[in-house]
DNA sequence: TCATAGGTGTACAGATCTGTATCGTCAACC
DNA sequence: GGTTGACGATACAGATCTGTACACCTATGA
């Protein structure tokens, strides 16, 4: 069910959707680079809209789990946490190939479209604010802060195409801090 | 040199292009729906890249004038200012058919190629954060916010896909005005 | 032994896309 | 009156795109 060709497809189908787009990006390029078979593809997918929701849906599961990593892993203050999570963002801007963040460009290209493909982004931005209230809850901030905290973070991911991600670390900072500072009174 | 055929066609192709993608729209169908000939499009743009090259910059000029206009007419604080740039992006947001920014959608469609069209994308940041640094230095805050203001400006463009502008706006409120208040000592 | 699942290779149908070629219309202007 | 320029209608070339048909290979396991 799950073969190793199968994950090269949607290996191989996610780093070109990443880089070229989606409506740019043909299947017949996808079989060339991945060397596996058309035939091959269509057993596993039923059409190429198939094979982008199967890259969208793994890749909001990565995302998902590397996110859930950091802060289970994380001894410290919020505002400390919040800094870890961006950091990690303006590591990806520095990447060569780097084109913003995925499912925002999923959307550009499907919003219009009534199919599942939107919801993949919906969802993830929903998970990923929802996420951002527990940490600000379970620190003591304001978890109202926490659709900031989300606006800056899909900004950080837009403006990182152009300005170096340490550097919008660094500026965000001030910024950062008094989100995840204790809640006023 | 500039007929209103053509103006009609930068008309129909943004709004198509906006919509549901610059790969996802086709010639033929912006031929079709702005009535104009296939063979005028071709007289007045030498190809597709060349239409959706005047699409961005005629939108990157709207836009810099439109947000100049608001600079403008505008008396109170600097703080004040911001909440009125940004509750134009945010009524922006409430418009049916609302699709992110059209700058940041080209940019995920055509980051890879080496064109002239990304260019567009970052000239328009790039202005938009100096912009940003003079209305800043203009109203006494500290000139090193507009990073982050630029962040927060193209997350709302983002967010603002699945949230309701008004909202974001009211979320943004204390962030806005700590980054618009007067250096600190 | 034999069915089944995963895979290969190629050819192709049918649609769509960009861009051109050709011919015709109409109005303005010297 | 004749020329020029903007525009229309249609057909088409050539490429590319999604998806399928067909024939074949190979390993696993009941």
């Amino acid at each position: 069910m799950n073969s190793p060709k199968k994950q090269l497809l949607i290996d191989i189908a996610e780093d070109l959707f990443y880089r070229q787009g989606f409506h740019a990006t043909g299947v017949d390029r996808i079989q060339a680079e991945s060397g596996v078979a058309k035939t091959t593809l269509y057993k596993h997918f039923a059409s190429k809209e198939d094979l982008i929701l199967a890259v969208l849906e793994r890749a909001d599961r990565r995302e998902r789990e590397a996110i859930e990593a950091v802060i289970s892993g994380h001894k410290g203050s919020g505002y400390e946490l919040l800094v870890k999570l961006f950091r990690r963002v303006a590591e990806q801007c520095q990447k060569d190939h780097y084109n913003g963040c995925l499912f925002a460009n999923a959307a550009a290209e499907f919003m219009q479209s009534a199919g599942p493909i939107k919801e993949v982004f919906t969802n993830h931005l929903s998970w990923l604010r929802q996420r951002f209230v527990r940490i600000l809850t379970n620190t003591g901030a304001d978890p109202s802060g926490a659709t900031t905290v989300l606006v800056l973070y899909e900004g950080v991911l837009v403006v990182g195409r152009q300005i170096p991600g340490e550097r919008l670390l660094a500026e965000l900072d001030t910024t950062l801090r008094a989100l995840a500072g204790p809640v006023a009174i």
